[in-house]
DNA sequence: GTGGTCTAGACCACA
DNA sequence: GTGGTCTAGACCACG
């Protein structure tokens, strides 16, 4: 899995690293329970601090992304159950999204294709 | 408009009140070409410092919502001609908003459907 | 409020540290909505580093026990409202607490007069 | 006896299998004098490495719980006599237990109808 | 060999 | 002046 920094942007690196993975863990190119590098690995591999690393594992693990197994380092949690009920933070943060897509100009029918582009993908499943 | 800031937030204070008249020009809320308060009110109104709300300002008008004439204060930008090809920014924050969802669970047909329901209620406080 | 770290102990700086300000907390030494010293003068006071104290808000800010305003640093957080129902972890914390004390040969009487004892150092008020 | 191990718990696994025997001998599970298996029994019975069986079992005895006769293996301990003063480390922790109950707003009654609750249920499992 | 903890010191974002 | 972020490098706990 390819990973890009951006070291003059104005997100956190941890952030950065996280989201990365957030989107790695769903578009299926890190499966269910496979093993991500150690921190060590990873952090030479980017070239930033191992606590930086350690940062982006402690989060992702709270927000249940990961599991760390003291054995064999850190997995990808298995996949969640069906859950018809979304986050309020999700339906806040996509309503600032669609604010900001219609003042630009993007009608409803173009965002919902939007959507369908972005939803093919991503080929997570639910095994 | 009605403006609420939460002081123990992690987002900082300029961002919550730029988000938040984003989404009232959005729902028209704030017309195309309605004069905002000035700084000075505005940071009182809401007992904040001015630095900060000059701070929401300067950002408003760089990403190309707002318009500052020295001479009349700040207004909301003219509305834009229709365009189809969405920013970079917002699709990107759109992948992670998906892959969130995904993750959790959702589905798309349940995401599209919670898309709907938000466009529906920008375009109800619109008309 | 007095807090003494044990440098040798096994459980970490940042979680002795937090216990402490839990108890300071529950006893009243700390009223809800006081301003705790700032990460720089706390590391100083204690001869600890600042991410070790910086730690330790963090995790009394995600478990809810303090807040963290951007304007005036971290206060403790308003009480809470009655809850009948405690948490998985507290039972189970408590029913290994119950079974040392049981081989210790600490029967349930004077098991429940130590709490009693306890609970009344604490004086913390819903007002 | 079940022992149920959570391989991704931040508990250290030693602790968790400590904690469980412990458990185990205040319900009358493992009766005084009662031989234990084996460390290398425990450890494939649970898949785990034998060190992590033999820290447990150094920690147990140095605690008192159970004790180590090279010839036969290892043993509970015969029960202690009736002992009202509760060690420094049991106040302190069921302190800081109260203390998390109390901002979880747990008041008194409650709190000592569910230690009422956890000691009817092992004094059930004992006779 | 893994992640967890801690340090000393620096710079930045926020208000 | 506050907390937030990051670094380089060290040591420890765990298995």
């Amino acid at each position: 899995m390819i990973i890009s920094l951006q070291l003059e942007s104005d997100t956190p690196l941890y952030e950065q690293l996280r989201n990365q993975i957030v989107i790695g863990i769903a578009t299926g190119e890190l499966a269910p329970n496979e093993k991500l590098p150690t921190v060590r690995q990873l952090a030479e591999e980017l070239g930033i601090n191992t606590m930086t690393v350690n940062k982006t594992y402690t989060i992702l693990k709270q927000q249940g992304y990961i599991v760390i197994d003291r054995r064999h380092g850190a997995k990808v949690s298995p996949p969640k159950e069906d859950n018809p009920a979304p986050s309020p933070q999700l339906e806040e943060q996509l309503e600032l999204l669609i604010a900001q897509a219609t003042i630009q100009g993007i009608d409803q029918s173009r965002f919902q294709a939007l959507c369908s582009q972005i939803f093919a993908k991503m080929t997570y499943r639910h095994s």
